[in-house]
DNA sequence: TGTCTTAATAGAAATGATTTCTATTTGCGA
DNA sequence: TCGCAAATAGAAATCATTTCTATTAAGACA
């Protein structure tokens, strides 16, 4: 039961708000990475009272809960995307059209056994992101 | 000559002034990564007349000429650190001190060849950067 | 099903890193 | 040395994100 959104909420320790349920709902359907204020306006077309805040608060919780994925633009704003694939991936994302896709190839065992043997450090967390073009947004430039 | 800066500004196509040495000195001399803030507080040290603008453009001019990095904390603040190291690499951030080591292990090119194969787009940029704990701040969180 | 506790929320306000703007200064090529 | 474009200072603006406080509502439990 992928898109039982009490069931993940029910799962993160978090109350079943309409607000909560809505914003995985958007999210879900979408295939594109959002900014928080774009999420905003979606749900004020589902909710006639619904803060920013609100938003930003649910966002955070969610991608703290392995939910969602947060996304670094070059830009330094934030983005969020739901990504249905749970094993331990990557993105490309397109720069033009936001569109996500998944890099399977992931060194962190290598990098991890690295730091620990080389550096005799520990890791916390690793970023690894390509930005870039999509196939076809690489096609309309050229056209 | 590496520590050359009026050479490294002129490639740069930079003026020489002095705000712009000041800066990569303090940087080249520095075992840590910086915020602009920190970096302006050692500059106030140097100059009676001295704005936070000015090294903000300035580290990221030198960053866009590739002679200093930009460091993305998980905190969302920016960090500038300066990295003899000029061929290919990434990087393991300190979180606790601010040390930095050389990551020399890359699959950028396994990743382009897996974009441009698999996902038909093309590759602007990537990010790849390990955060943790240095061995010296690992050893004093047990002890 | 109602009560109660606590988490969740709205809305306004604050925050703070970064950028913009404009007048002034300065590097450096001619 | 001169002159012009680039660089700078300092104040002000920007704007994404967070904080604060009073209010609301989820859901555990009786």
């Amino acid at each position: 039961m992928p898109d039982d959104f009490p069931f993940i909420l029910k799962k993160l320790k978090l109350k079943v708000t309409p607000k909560r349920v809505a914003i995985l709902d958007i999210l879900m359907k979408e295939t594109i990475y959002l900014s928080p204020e774009e999420i905003w306006e979606r749900m004020k077309m589902r909710f006639n009272k619904i803060g920013l805040p609100t938003v930003y608060r649910n966002l955070e919780e969610l991608v703290e809960g392995n939910v969602i994925w947060k996304i670094s633009h070059p830009n330094r704003n934030l983005y969020y995307f739901f990504c249905r694939n749970r094993s331990h991936h990557h993105h490309f994302i397109c720069l033009s059209c936001r569109n996500v896709e998944d890099i399977n190839l992931c060194r962190l065992r290598e990098l991890e056994k690295l730091v620990k043997e080389e550096l005799k450090g520990k890791v916390v967390s690793h970023i690894l992101q390509v930005n870039g073009l999509c196939s076809r947004c690489k096609k309309n430039k050229k056209g």
